[in-house]
DNA sequence: GATAACTTGTAACATTTGTTACAAGTTGAT
DNA sequence: ATCAACTTGTAACAAATGTTACAAGTTATC
């Protein structure tokens, strides 16, 4: 059963004699909604790789601000827990379940030992490296560029991506969190946003109507 | 001489047999202050690795609006242009020399054949690649979670550190440039920081006191 | 040495974002 | 059915940041 997911969603990306070895050393795993996958300060031994679902990534600071910096979904892996586990240090990040998620994991070892064995491996690492630098960077431009109507209206709409439902369940208060903002400010600005004809408003819900 | 500087700022991570290939296919550069070396849209085919000097790395969007991102020095290699290189694919970053900077420039198709052979270039790598996204994540904290005065004055002391020079050449429009505000502002809030003991302003020079 | 371009300081004001407070509706637990 | 906790809306205000305008000093150039 393991190996046919692992043939669906990374077929193409891996070898056979690859998904081989990924299937037998390989733990699967399933993840709950809002389980927490990963904590900051957290040291892993195992490195995951998606199968199916969501998980957010965000950063939190010592005063408790946090942030929501990006997704993972189907095919990524969490690059920033190649070096923790590689030099065994502490996760700088948070990754929770948005919704419920697969997970092979694998162990460290083979990493290193796949580096040397298999091209498709190491196309996949620096390229799983690439994506998330250029969705660190997407994240900057964001902060440093957008004003926070435009941010909720992104986060939204990626979101709506992410979960594949234009019919958010979220409320103010989380998406306050989310965004290190207040929730009298997110509630601003959604009302313009619904006033703008962009979403409309329910409890506990939001529909997005462009995206 | 090459071959001395790579032992130099290489020795340490690179096996000798590593460190004397490179010194064979790698080509020196010496880079003026303020020379451009990679631009956004730019497509690269040789990879930089930092030898001496101080390179800035920013990010501009189509409307004109820049910010800087992080420096690189000794030691550093650019591992955005890891992917790009790879996939001969479009530079998302601006690098500038701030200030005289030797580079070598290793062709592409070298570290596909290193990954394999050499252990050190693959953890020099990856190990390049983490030191990267936790400037990304640096970059993000700032962003998100500091205002702006602070924002300024981290800038400053990063600078002195990065020069090693507590005296900082530059004017409050290349600041507001840099951190994507306006003049004005900068003027403020750097009058502020001297007021708080923190600095001196001069014409074309700002003393950082405390760093 | 006259002129233009650059640099800094500052005032006045606008906009954006954050904070506090409170009202009213909804939901869930007992 | 009652109560507490949660959710949303909104007003009033505060703080941070951005904008426009202008003055005065400095520097480079011709």
């Amino acid at each position: 059963m393991l190996r046919e997911k692992l043939d669906d969603f990374y077929g193409v990306v891996f070898e056979d004699e690859l998904i081989e070895e990924i299937a037998k050393v390989g733990v699967y795993k399933k993840i709950e909604e809002n389980e927490l996958l990963l904590d900051i300060g957290d040291r892993l031994s195992q490195i995951p790789l998606m199968l199916t679902g969501a998980i957010k990534i965000s950063r939190e600071i010592s005063n408790g601000d946090e942030l929501v910096l990006y997704f993972l979904e189907r095919g990524d892996t969490c690059t920033v827990s190649f070096a923790n586990c590689l030099k065994s240090s502490e996760s700088k990040i948070r990754g929770v379940a948005e919704k419920t998620s697969e997970v092979v994991f694998i162990p460290v070892e083979k990493m290193e030992e796949w580096m040397v064995k298999y091209k498709s491996w190491r196309d996949f690492v620096i390229e799983s490296y690439n994506i998330r630098l250029n969705e660190m960077l997407e994240a900057i431009d964001t902060l440093a560029f957008m004003k926070m109507d435009e941010r909720i209206y992104k986060y939204l709409t990626d979101k709506v991506k992410i979960m594949r439902d234009p019919n958010l369940n979220t409320t103010h208060q989380e998406i306050a969190i989310d965004m290190n903002t207040s929730r009298v400010v997110v509630s601003r600005l959604l009302k313009q946003l619904e006033n703008e004809g962009k979403i409309k408003l329910y409890r506990n819900k939001i529909e997005v109507l462009e995206f």
